[in-house]
DNA sequence: TAGGTTTTCGACTCATAGGCGATAACCTCG
DNA sequence: CGAGGTTATCGCCTATGAGTCGAAAACCTA
């Protein structure tokens, strides 16, 4: 599960208690249980964290198999990449926290290698495709997006590119509202929302082909 | 596992001699073995259909876990990816045939959809990376590799296109030779290799980045 | 109303992609 | 050996999307 908060993309881990790996950090999930499907059981288990109807995108990652990652049993693992709008702060339990993604605390098993997948699955998407709906709220002024995007990916974003390519593909369209930004003034930015709200790929980046 | 046979875009199945899914085609592959990788479970089970050596590229393509994909067990399916380049001809057992995605036989449990999934990621990788190379012949000229990039695309492609943007790329590069095409004559081509055989991604795809 | 602040717009440059005709370099046949 | 056919390649053109930057717009406070 990833968030943007405090302007920095985090992600939902939770504290060991037990061996292995006690006092690491680990990614929430569970057991697959019988006749369950993988999207069920990784809703399942996350019910138990956070409140699963805040998550606006959920995709499959990929599935680990090395045997030493777990240094007991033989256990395979398919990881989710689950995303949660900013602005949301959903209550989890005591032994639950955000963090950063950049500065990851010693993790249990091969999650840290699984959260870096995800990261740079979500960066990838964020170029080709509408995901930035996942993490932006419902409406937002293009600083606001800005500085999202700016969180996701790592480095600076123009406000004035991301609005002309993300307006021209029909990806964010003005809700015509306005709002001000705070007791310093300046002119108030428009508001934008996201056309659509679930996940829809650019066809653009289909090269070599031939304008049909 | 895929390959370009006779211009079109084809996949090795094998015929069920048995239930389910008697007389229906399927993937090759096999159950999940102790304390093994998925990676080394598929190659290990290809071997019984192919020389693995002639693989060019092999990636995960996911994980497919709907209980009514079997109807007698409840069983996860992890697909893979492969790529064999065009003028080998494996020699294959009696039950096994490639067969065009384009005109799929009937398939056993959900393999059609997989087939038709791992279509849609070789051709997304067609634009933004090098796969190329895991589909063509160590070396080539222009109009064989548009061949085999309109058989995976599934639509023409302009070989002066093709070159300019791989070269620019740096993907393609020139290998000094030239060949002829046949008794018609012609003019010889130039003969080209990819630059690396293996996974490279093209970076410029990454939109929103402010050149460093 | 002046000055500060933030947003937005428009003009420009740049890089990559795609189209098309001209030319190059081979063949075969008379 | 030259004419005509065939295939490949090159050069020039256009189109489109991305990135930069400065100017103007629209708000605030003092």
């Amino acid at each position: 599960m990833f968030q943007v908060r405090d302007g920095e993309l985090q992600a939902l881990l939770w504290e060991r208690a037990r061996a292995p790996f006690s006092g690491c950090w680990s990614l929430p999930g569970g057991v697959l249980g019988e006749g369950e499907t993988l999207e069920e059981s990784i809703l399942r288990h996350l019910e138990t964290k956070v409140d699963v109807s805040e998550v606006a995108h959920l995709e499959q990652l990929g599935t680990w198999s090395e045997p030493e990652r777990h240094p007991e049993r033989w256990e395979l693992a398919t990881a989710y990449l689950g995303l949660v709008p900013v602005g949301i702060d959903p209550h989890v339990p005591a032994d639950t926290r955000w963090h950063r993604v950049d500065e990851l605390p010693p993790t249990a098993f091969d999650h840290g290698a699984i959260v870096l997948a995800g990261r740079e699955r979500l960066r990838g998407k964020l170029s080709y495709s509408n995901v930035g709906f996942a993490l932006a709220p419902p409406t937002f002024t293009l600083a606001e997006l800005r500085d999202i995007y700016a969180a996701a990916l790592g480095y600076d974003v123009s406000a004035t590119n991301l609005k002309r390519v993300l307006v021209r593909r029909g990806v964010l369209e003005a809700t015509g509202g306005r709002r001000t930004h705070g007791p310093s003034g300046g002119r108030p930015a428009e508001v934008f929302r996201f056309r659509s709200r679930s996940l829809e790929v650019t066809d653009q980046f289909a090269v070599f082909r031939p304008p049909s």
